[in-house]
DNA sequence: CGTCTATATTGACATCCATCGAATCAGAGT
DNA sequence: ACTCTGATTCGATGGATGTCAATATAGACG
């Protein structure tokens, strides 16, 4: 398989984000990670939001993160990921993660693969604990 | 005991927080969370800004952040915190957990206990997203 | 085809963690 | 002191998770 990110963004709270309302949109994409001081999340969103913080509650996958984030471009080469104190295939399992979380796409061009950082998931995390 | 919030916040990145330098610095308080975009975290940066995305990577953890953060007074009793799909006792576990990760404080006013969001919190995790 | 390098997957294992019921602690008010 | 209520802690348990070595897959290049 080439890239695959299972789970799609859809990240922009609605119109009605502040109505209590939870709308099944008929695109199949649910809505996430409206601010957290805004109301109570809905256990929907809880848990697709908490799945995002959960990917980057582990120190290694952070650091992984963060070196990607923080790339020439957005975007890093496994090759590069490799002084993170884990071994190579933990260093691709964290990767699996952050990319089923919907933070990161991967990309292989040649022999290596690139990571990058999803669309929006800056700008969408970063709204969620935008002040009331 | 009162409040005993075990980890003390130092949020605000520092003047040197782009040299690559680890300030130990004398105050016993570690900097923490500087944005991701900008440079890869450091093992220590990593670790403590882990630990606050691990806290709230849960969704019953989430959640009951949630309902803290958007209510008014942006304080909340344990008393409201009862709908949330698990037993009281797991509520203080997770609550506990808040407050250890240092995003919650907590305060005993007679016979309730009431927990609010601790303070620049929301200020320094969104720093966290922010684009380089 | 065969080999070499770069990633990913598998299987096993130890540890962590969310959850609960039961017990305990802490004030308030008879 | 006793009791009632709210909150925390304890002990146990089942499931999730991070890690590794071993293996497999995928291109590139002879």
């Amino acid at each position: 398989m080439r890239t695959s990110t299972a789970t799609a963004l859809a990240c922009h709270d609605g119109p009605m984000a502040a109505t209590g309302m939870l709308p099944i949109l008929d695109t199949g994409v649910a809505p996430c990670c409206p601010p957290l001081t805004e109301r109570p999340l809905t256990p929907a969103e809880a848990e697709r939001t908490a799945a995002m913080f959960k990917a980057l509650g582990d120190p290694v996958r952070l650091r992984i993160f963060s070196m990607i984030a923080s790339s020439a471009g957005s975007e890093a080469c496994v090759c590069d990921i490799s002084d993170v104190g884990v071994s190579q295939p933990t260093v691709s399992h964290h990767l699996k993660k952050l990319r089923e979380a919907g933070l990161l796409t991967s990309e292989r061009r040649g022999t290596w693969v690139y990571y990058r950082v999803a669309p929006s998931v800056l700008a969408t995390l970063g709204q969620t604990f935008a002040a009331a």
